[in-house]
DNA sequence: TACATTTAAATGTCTGACAATTTATTCGTC
DNA sequence: GACGAATAAATTGTCAGACATTTAAATGTA
């Protein structure tokens, strides 16, 4: 483990590098315990504060966790899927947020994704996650609700119905998706009407994954896009128009 | 921009958050200049060493970029394709690879998700992306090709049928699950049939790209899916076996 | 005006110290 | 000998102050 004398990057970011190979490489692995912070700066030849500043660029990617006192330290970290998720989240928000993604983009991409996972959705979806989808679906009905607890709901459904295809590697990539979307959707203002229409897909989508039936569960996918297509593009429309 | 002053936590990692969440609200935007750390050190009450370890965390996670020098300091970063797509990555491939996620499921859920993008890439398939595919081909046929150059080359040719569905952010969201699953392919060894039977697929997949025929390629893709995972449990098998 | 020099501001790094936390050990008491 | 409290040791968390390095603006000079 050992690090370029010549780079002129950050020492500490050098450093971090170097460590984070090795566990990617699976060299050091999962609760082994790395040298304590004096023998890391002693190894790589620079002070306990460089070394630090290595240690904490780890540990915001979840890669190792710390422990004070005698037989603490630094641990290789088992990356779970809370973590993992929380990391994908704010990364693909930022994403869509920083790059001027246009709505059609992320909306298209989101609906291909869930799609992805009706088959398999219907086919493993369990009494509990229907009846999670069919709660939101209720909550999507009850008059005063505000059109951010509309949004949250509607990201609870379609985790729901992501989470039905009983795949956790699936369910973590979809993550990004689905709630990177949200704050896109926050900007559309859901009318009683608009409400109506997207309680009525959400109501098919169900029904057509209680029965099995996969194509009638994709079908109601991308009616549903097509219609959140027609919200976003109304809303941009509004922005782009002259105030007033 | 406060922090809790009862938090028993790291306070580089408080402070790291309350300027996370600052970024991901909006709040503080893009190329916009946070004070040096000197004035953080003074707003938030604590030293120097302790912001700059909190600077770290979010350099770790291309949120900000600092700049040494008169009127540099920190900024917040333009989260760009290629950053995300690196956390994503290295995240994907821990979680796979500390969680035991068996090779079905991680096959499963990255079949699953390509095939999303299929139709798509039927539609917008471009001279450009066709070449990519063929030239993996053509590499995948090519006597002597080691195993991991094998298993290279096919994640090529799977990142090329992604991107030609032109939308970034699906070939974000696929990066992670196409690129974790390379280090379990790499546990394949490729005999000379397999890897004619694998090069039969992908002569399908383009084929079926450049007639613009989705439910063709999606068709060759599940057949892949079939013929990786008996692959996969021939490899598993083996290793559960007695060795001898 | 054009170019070289100086200066100021900021991050990068180092040294040394102390505080807080946690575990193992030691010692005293019953 | 067994149990509990004090102690010691190791390690991370935090601080203060200093110096090195880098960069761009300001200044001076031909």
């Amino acid at each position: 483990m050992k690090i370029d004398p010549d780079n002129k990057a950050d020492l500490s970011a050098q450093i971090a590098g170097a460590i984070r190979e090795e566990i990617v490489a699976g060299r050091l692995i999962v609760d082994e315990r790395l040298p304590s912070e004096a023998e890391l700066a002693d190894h790589f030849e620079v002070s306990r504060p460089t070394v630090r500043e290595a240690l904490k660029r780890l540990a915001a990617q979840s890669l190792i966790r710390t422990a004070r006192g005698a037989f603490g330290g630094a641990f290789v970290n088992r990356l779970n899927y809370p973590d993992a998720y929380g990391q994908h989240i704010t990364t693909s928000t930022l994403l869509l947020s920083m790059n001027a993604i246009s709505f059609d983009v992320a909306c298209e991409a989101r609906y291909a994704l869930e799609r992805a996972c009706t088959p398999l959705a219907a086919l493993r979806r369990t009494p509990d996650t229907l009846a999670t989808m069919r709660a939101e679906i209720h909550r999507q009905g009850q008059p005063g609700l505000s059109d951010e607890s509309f949004c949250a709901s509607d990201v609870t459904f379609h985790r729901a119905l992501v989470d039905s295809a009983a795949n956790p590697v699936l369910s973590y990539q979809l993550a990004g998706a689905v709630e990177a979307m949200q704050p896109l959707m926050n900007m559309i203002t859901f009318t009683a009407r608009s409400r109506e229409a997207i309680l009525g897909f959400h109501t098919r989508i169900a029904d057509a994954l209680e029965g099995n039936e996969a194509e009638a569960a994709q079908a109601a996918l991308s009616e549903l896009e097509a219609y959140t297509l027609t919200l976003g593009r109304d809303v941009m429309a509004a922005r782009a128009r002259p105030k007033g």
